[in-house]
DNA sequence: AAAAATGGTGCAATCGGTTGCAAGGCATTT
DNA sequence: AAATGCCTTGCAACCGATTGCACCATTTTT
């Protein structure tokens, strides 16, 4: 079916290596090779075979993209950014959706066999054993929205998650709010714990305020909103700090059953700015979460990796900020 | 890095004939030799490079799947299906993000240079010419939410568009609606502008009904907002078939900014039902698509491809209905 | 003009597998 | 006991490329 190398040199006239180097950056070949051969192609409709040539360079420019967060609408930006950001750089993404999946073997064996020059996990919820298995199978990998703390051996590009969770802290305080609730994603991300952590710490400068705390069971919807029906019908707090937009806009939904208005009624603040928080009727006041820098300095960490595979760790670190819209009331 | 199948076979005791069948499904090896060459390769953790094999069987188990839609929440379970379903086959997606690409040349000599097995095209509003230049390419192709009259060349998995726009009318129709409006998706879509020929075509059944038209610049929501302000800016229709959920919820925000109740005020008929549609403060009244039936008939046809290459195209389209929620005034 | 440096080219080995073919081993048949 | 057939196995060629090395033709240096 596809046109070869040897086909190429026939009817050019030269040998295989001529053809090989024309197409290889930086090789040394004269122009009057190189225009035969490149008129050659051109008329054969010839394009290399990057498996085959992957097998003596070592490289396949496959990079894995995993992860198992295919509900949260913050994943249509984040594997947009990702795809693009990836093939600007001559690089593919090859997917695998972890979804309901526990143990990394599997995924680890499978990229091996393709033999991906990376692996980025793209994951809050994974914990840090999925990153440390590619890296225990040599696999250069960095773990994208992962938690710097634990996993000081391979690298981290995110955010500091305490840090969030205590500036949520601050903005509810900052508002007056006489009682305020955490509502986090699950209780076994270390996502969730992180956010949870901070949230506390900074809440104990403020021992006059009542603070509680639930989980929901997924970073969806669903659970955001199951959490905050729950919530309700006992005695919910002023204002919430929900881990994740998405939570919250369950969470939003959960108050406009009971005839609440967010704000007023009750506070909500997310985390993430995602696209839909901006949507007029949704109008959420949330932590922005600057995805661009994080997927740009995750590439930019694979390509760095690729040059050099024993790079030491790294964790890359972004700051996150408020952005007031309309779910908490007015600062006093 | 990686073990190969020469120092199995050395660890073995036996040729590298023997190692490769044994990781062949149906190759002939006795059950000592099977048992040795396991052991060895535990030994060593070794897996098969898929690359490298590759080579010689002229199947990768790629497959291509490129796409233009990371704008629309439909693609979230879109993207899940798609990874899930080709995973449990065996085969690997290689994602392909062709935003702002109108030029099919680089995205197919890219996936020729990975030898993918074989091409899925999701998208509604890439023309019919991608997928064809697949086909011409010699690279078996299924165009999933395709148009199947004007490409019988590819295999098309979808849904009859033109017959959601019957339906949608009549729908509209039955609810006893004065005047009715089509807002769809860009004009240069195929799937906007048959569901427009739907539309219009049930319509002239209804003569005393006036019907208007217009085309959003996206399948997005920032775009059905400001096409439905625009709307609003002058005479509304009483009820509008908006071509896609994402462009009707964008339309609902427009509303709301105009303090109007969706169903009473001014009714709204969605294309998709998303997951999104359901949530309690959308509750979009929509016709439903089965994505999950039009993936996993996407998916079987590819393995089809994969045994029987000259495979007679086909089209594979599905029946919608019409999913009653609160943004259509009760029938009379 | 001779010697040295430079740049271009082809040969052949190699990457990690697969597979057609022939030979060997063993059990079954006559 | 010889002949037949079936399995199993290893050899060696091949898949489509890359690359170290040696060789050759130029050009530059002296």
């Amino acid at each position: 079916m596809g046109v070869t190398l040897k086909e190429v040199a026939a009817l050019a006239g030269v040998s295989r290596s001529a053809v090989s180097r024309t197409f290889t950056p930086g090789a040394s070949v004269s122009a009057k090779t190189r225009a035969k051969v490149e008129k050659a192609a051109k008329e054969l409709g010839y394009s290399p075979n990057a498996l085959a040539s992957s097998l003596t360079t070592g490289r396949t420019k496959l990079i894995g993209l995993i992860s198992n967060n295919f509900h949260n609408p913050i994943f249509l930006e984040v594997f947009d950014q990702f795809t693009r950001a990836l093939q600007e750089r001559g690089l593919r993404p090859l997917i695998v959706n972890l979804t309901d999946e526990t143990e990394p073997a599997n995924s680890v064996r499978m990229l091996r066999q393709y033999s991906v020059d990376a692996v980025i996990v793209a994951s809050s919820t994974l914990p840090p054993s999925f990153a440390k298995a590619f890296h225990d199978a040599g696999v250069p990998v960095v773990h994208t929205f992962g938690r710097s703390a634990t996993s000081p051996e391979v690298h981290v590009v995110g955010i500091d998650n305490v840090e969030c969770g205590r500036m949520a802290a601050r903005e509810l305080v900052s508002r007056g709010y006489a009682s305020v609730g955490y509502l986090g994603g699950p209780i076994d991300a270390t996502s969730a714990r992180d956010r949870q952590r901070g949230f506390t710490e900074e809440m104990a400068n403020h021992p006059h305020v009542p603070v509680s705390h639930s989980f929901a069971g997924a970073y969806s919807f669903e659970a955001g909103r199951a959490e905050m029906l729950r919530l309700l019908a006992g005695d919910p707090a002023q204002a919430y700090f929900c881990g994740d937009d998405i939570l919250s806009i369950g969470a939003l939904s959960a108050l406009a059953d009971h005839g609440l208005k967010p704000g007023s009624d009750i506070g909500i603040i997310g985390l993430n700015d995602m696209e839909m928080s901006r949507w007029e009727y949704i109008n959420l006041t949330t932590i922005h979460q600057p995805i661009k820098q994080i997927i740009t300095a995750s590439v930019d960490l694979v390509e760095e990796m690729l040059k050099t595979p024993d790079r030491y760790p790294e964790a890359r670190i972004f700051p996150c900020r408020v952005i007031e819209r309309g779910t908490l009331r007015p600062r006093p």
